[in-house]
DNA sequence: TGTATATATGAACATATACTCATATACGGA
DNA sequence: TCCGTATATGAGTATATGTTCATATATACA
């Protein structure tokens, strides 16, 4: 037991581990992904905006005024949330209504509000 | 309809929207605790090692090996995760072995897969 | 007590990113 | 077509963050 061995110039101690780990592993485009995603929802103005926008579609500056920040600031947080394919709009007249993109994000909203209220 | 208010300096264009997210907004100690949950799992680095643990507990130097980067990452990035209770360990010796600190980080993670998958 | 192993930590550096400001675009109405 | 409103975008800047390198700590063993 904790027989060390050396590979590729790391120490190894338990071979199989890294193995079984190695066949599971997630390829490099689903890392960056969920990588982006989780990236996304980890900026406080992003959180709040996908958290307001659960309870109905907004529009810019309604955003804005809600979070008290410029609403460029609030259009290029959006533009990264669409990206994302977190939300996505509708258009009436002048004004952009945004909404979530599925039901995924406020799953994985609370899932992380269970996990930090526990 | 869309009748343009002047409040605190921001336009506002549906004022009952905002008053309605204003009510269900997160304390900011949530959005705060949330947020650095999602940054912390918005790194390719901590979130293969995330997801390398849901396997089994591994120590410091296979997590390295198997990653591909230095042991001194890899126990930088592990102290955010335990500070954060997303992981925790157990010592054997000189060795301290890792593992997930719950049954939320699989979820979530499994969660921005179905999102990016679809 | 001294040495080796396994991990943790602090400082420094390079990159990423959130916001601001200025400007551009899109749509509606006169 | 000209103007006003609502939003988008690009460049610049200040801050945050991931890694590296050097060093410190903790445990086992002789």
């Amino acid at each position: 037991m904790a027989e060390t061995t050396d590979l590729c110039g790391s120490r190894v101690i338990h071979e199989e581990k890294i193995e079984r780990a190695r066949l599971s592993a997630l390829g490099s485009h689903d890392i960056n992904c969920v990588t982006r995603t989780f990236k996304a929802m980890g900026d406080p103005t992003r959180l709040r905006i996908l958290w307001a926008l659960e309870l109905g579609e907004m529009c810019v500056c309604d955003i804005a005024a809600l979070l008290g920040i410029t609403e460029s600031a609030v259009s290029h947080q959006l533009r990264t949330l669409r990206h994302l394919e977190l939300v996505t709009n509708r258009r009436e007249g002048t004004i952009l209504y945004y909404r979530p993109n599925d039901h995924h994000v406020s799953q994985l909203i609370n899932l992380a509000l269970e996990h930090v209220r526990e």
